[in-house]
DNA sequence: TCCAAAATATGACAAATGTAATTTATGAAA
DNA sequence: TTTCATAAATTACATTTGTCATATTTTGGA
């Protein structure tokens, strides 16, 4: 396997490729350090594979993804990075990037590269978990700063269900007059004028 | 590596058996057919992955997933398929398994299974490419097959704002009566039952 | 120009919505 | 027991919403 790497920190370019020649499966013909060099050393060496950081100086990781992407769509791109971040992430996903490891975690490279140089994409779990929130995100907002009680919520889930007053009264055996003054107090604790707002503000938090 | 492996098709499971231990870094304790053996052989022989189809008579392989989480949050669960389903790949995701692969991909399956070894998740990049799709998931709504034309679609969005017919009827220089007709119709075109029907639907569909 | 759509407006009405003040019922706490 | 807090109900009222039938106006072709 050939393979490119691009970092800003020398140490840890040359920290990589270190530890992958090593192995004995990986040769790393060049190393680079900013976006820049990630473009120029790819279209030299196509590389099986080109690691590169995300943050960098001059031009980042993900800037670079896109170029070589766009000339050479079936590059194996995986990006490094130290932290996380949920936007890096789904760019990165809408790139086309092939897989997105956390630099720390030196014993996954070589078997993310073998996964990714067979056709897989490799994830870091910790990415992996945040998708399902990114996807779906259900995360049950929170509404214990605004003192709303149980029944208070019942109403709000019909409310944001398009049910009317007397649909809900008849659901949850209150007469209108009940739920009006609920979903009332309920607009009032929210600062919203009209159930219509109330759902819309459902929405946007589930 | 231990390896347990459920299909319900025996030449499966057998075939990967054989490709897997051939390669000196797995052995296959137990293989099993149905999501009952999977959770079964989980438990008896605590495998580093499980490696499982999907599809199944008896009990599917998201059920089994599902319910060897719960038990051990940190099993390693790879999913094996024969074809593509968004459905099954969100659900899979968010049950929390370490990736998703395509039976036919033999080649990707070793290193696919090292790399999650090594606590990585892997996804074959037909899925990844999906992902984009579910997480941006801004597809516009199409209207056009419900016959709404421009005024209609300022109508909807400013409704779906939480906008009082008052309102959008100094937003758009309209009369309020005016704002009420076109709502009226467009609530009769959606086959809805008020504005806040309508706001819902609108956030569903965006 | 003239016509036919279309877009917009009106008026009248019933129903739903939202607010506010007050009342009733109930069970827990003092 | 009395007191208090809470949930639920009632009443009255103003406003908003939604429907419908019927104008009026605008506008782009024939």
């Amino acid at each position: 396997m050939n393979i490119v790497i691009i970092d800003d920190d020398k140490l840890v370019t040359s920290a990589l490729k270190a530890i992958l020649e090593t192995s004995g499966k990986v040769t790393v013909p060049a190393t680079g350090y900013d976006g820049t060099d990630a473009i120029e050393l790819y279209e030299k060496y196509q590389p099986d594979i080109l690691l590169t950081d995300i943050q960098m100086k001059e031009k980042s990781g993900l800037e670079a993804t896109e170029e070589i992407l766009k000339k050479y769509p079936d590059a194996k791109i995986l990006l490094l990075t130290t932290f996380l971040d949920d936007e890096y992430i789904v760019t990165a996903l809408k790139l086309g990037a092939k897989g997105y490891l956390l630099k720390s975690d030196y014993e996954n490279i070589l078997p993310s590269l073998e996964a990714v140089n067979s056709g897989q994409s490799v994830f870091g779990t910790e990415i992996i978990s945040k998708i399902p929130t990114l996807l779906n995100a259900s995360p049950k907002f929170d509404y214990s700063e605004y003192d709303i009680n149980e029944r208070e919520l019942e109403i709000i889930e019909l409310v944001s269900n398009g049910y009317s007053n007397k649909d809900i009264s008849k659901q949850l055996f209150l007469s209108e007059g009940t739920v009006r003054n609920y979903l009332s107090s309920i607009l009032d604790k929210l600062g919203l004028e009209n159930r219509t707002q109330l759902a819309i503000f459902y929405y946007k938090h589930h």
